[in-house]
DNA sequence: AGTTATTATATTGTGCGCAATATAGTTGTT
DNA sequence: AACAACTATATTGCGCACAATATAATAACT
């Protein structure tokens, strides 16, 4: 038995709040399968397409590498490959920039476009039958973004 | 631009929670790399080490692949070639159960075992530099567990 | 203009996460 | 005992994450 319990209670995994973020986490992307599935898609090809459709409604037609992984704290080891699959499935063309040919830009195509509408759908079916009422999500939120924002 | 602004706002990623916990998962798994480094371990190996110390204390001497699963909520795909990794660099042993020859038991090494003050010693210089200064971690944890509880 | 530094992305390699399936050991039934 | 059902773990395959490095285009400097 370890001398100090209450210094050794420091790793115990009740006391890790990464534990908490990294099962949670798991967790709801799991239940995010059914959906993903009926789009054939993954969680991060998910968010690629989120931010395209979001920033399409802000008139910005095209995204850069940078710009999705800066949003999406994802570097090119990540994206690049990811961008590589979702252009082979039609969702999107990938070329290069016009002034600056380092740059690779990102479009969806209509077929990504229309998906938003199965997204959207189910989306508000999930909102009804919402796993989670008892909490205070505006509170969860706020405080993940204030976690997110000194760790960033 | 679509139709109805306020629906499409739902998949607006600041909208997601999802995205916030899986952002936040990685940033904070990030900060644990000086220490994951000076162990010459991951973060799902740290867990194993973490939970099996914690057992140690309660002295439950050995594990099952099943009984890291459940509290960590992995499964075998994710742990036998995890913990094949970590016998590979004598951290732990692997034997199968003598009544149930199904099972396969997990016992850490006093090597893995000694790692443990270096880990203590870390988390309390961190506990000094906290950057959660700001946010209520008793309400954050709360509601994580709530969270996970109703994902289950 | 030629050289150096910087920037944007790509590549490589390792280790998860997880769905799907396989295998081997155990339990229950007749 | 034989066989079916069940259980615990292992295997396979794919797609992230991310560190480390490479490559090519641009910018900055002299």
């Amino acid at each position: 038995m370890p001398k100090e319990t209450l210094e050794t209670e420091l790793l115990y995994l009740d006391q890790q709040l990464c534990f908490r973020l990294y099962t949670a986490s798991r967790l709801i992307i799991r239940a995010y399968q059914p959906l993903l599935k009926e789009l054939d898609i993954t969680y991060p090809q998910y968010l690629v397409l989120m931010l395209m459709w979001e920033w399409k409604d802000k008139d910005q037609e095209s995204s850069t590498v940078g710009q999705l992984g800066q949003r999406l704290q994802l570097d090119s080891g990540t994206l690049t490959p990811l961008l590589k699959r979702m252009e082979s499935k039609g969702l999107l063309e990938r070329f290069r920039g016009l002034e600056d040919e380092r740059e690779r830009h990102i479009r969806l195509t209509d077929q990504a476009i229309a998906i938003r509408e199965k997204a959207l759908a189910w989306m508000q079916l999930a909102r009804e039958g919402e796993r989670t009422k008892g909490l205070d999500l505006e509170a969860l939120s706020g405080n993940l973004d204030a976690l997110i924002d000194s760790f960033s």
